[in-house]
DNA sequence: CGACCGATCGTCT
DNA sequence: GACGATCGGTCGA
């Protein structure tokens, strides 16, 4: 289990940041309760050329974090309910982000069905951007926290992902981007159960 | 299945 | 004042 270093976060390629992010672990440790997770499913926000990045319009107070170096949180409500979790890329004032749909549940699944109350784990408790803030105890006020720190990190188990395993498409949700909406930013491990999506 | 709807509130116009 | 990088439930075929 190694925790990844901040120049990973730092490169320029966010596309490929979002591929190798795919088999990762997500880790949160809020108030010492540890939750963990693979990633299985990606989406690339390529900054202010990006229609579909809320990074498009400019810095604004919001957005300001996506603005700073990567390697930190970008975490914002979505539809008055729910806490999206982004990792900011790329170098200061480069605003790149990728948004964390999917995780594969691993530990703390107990913590993961108190915050979402469920009764029973299931495909749904990490499927979809809403329910893997819900399950992961994300939220706001952790916008610009750190990602190599205690509490928020992301970890190589030396899970092995090979190419054939990643599939992509257009990102969800985006049809506003106009022709950015088209675009093959969003990246999951085929055939996984907990990918958003009807048929992957 | 697919279509639609309500929840719920910060953000930007 | 309108509108989301969503989800889960309901309704009808």
């Amino acid at each position: 289990m190694t925790k990844l270093a901040l120049s990973f976060f730092q490169r320029k390629d966010v596309e490929k940041i979002s591929r190798e992010l795919l088999g990762k672990v997500l880790v949160t440790r809020w108030n010492g309760e540890l939750t963990s997770g693979r990633i299985v499913e990606t989406e690339a926000y390529k900054g202010t050329q990006d229609r579909a990045s809320h990074a498009y319009r400019g810095r604004t107070p919001r957005t300001e974090v996506m603005f700073g170096p990567g390697g930190r949180a970008y975490v914002y409500l979505c539809y008055g309910i729910h806490q999206m979790f982004n990792i900011v890329t790329n170098e200061e004032d480069i605003p790149h982000a990728i948004l964390i749909r999917a995780v594969e549940p691993i530990e703390g699944i107990d913590i993961m069905l108190k915050r979402t109350g469920k009764k029973s784990p299931d495909y749904t408790l990490t499927r979809g951007p809403g329910n893997v803030g819900k399950a992961f105890g994300f939220h706001t006020s952790q916008c610009g926290h750190l990602l190599t720190s205690d509490e928020l990190f992301i970890a190589d188990d030396g899970f092995n992902i090979t190419k054939s395993m990643i599939g992509t498409s257009p990102r969800i949700g985006v049809d506003y981007a106009g022709e950015d909406a088209a675009l093959h930013y969003r990246f999951f491990i085929k055939g996984n159960p907990y990918v958003s999506g009807k048929k992957n």
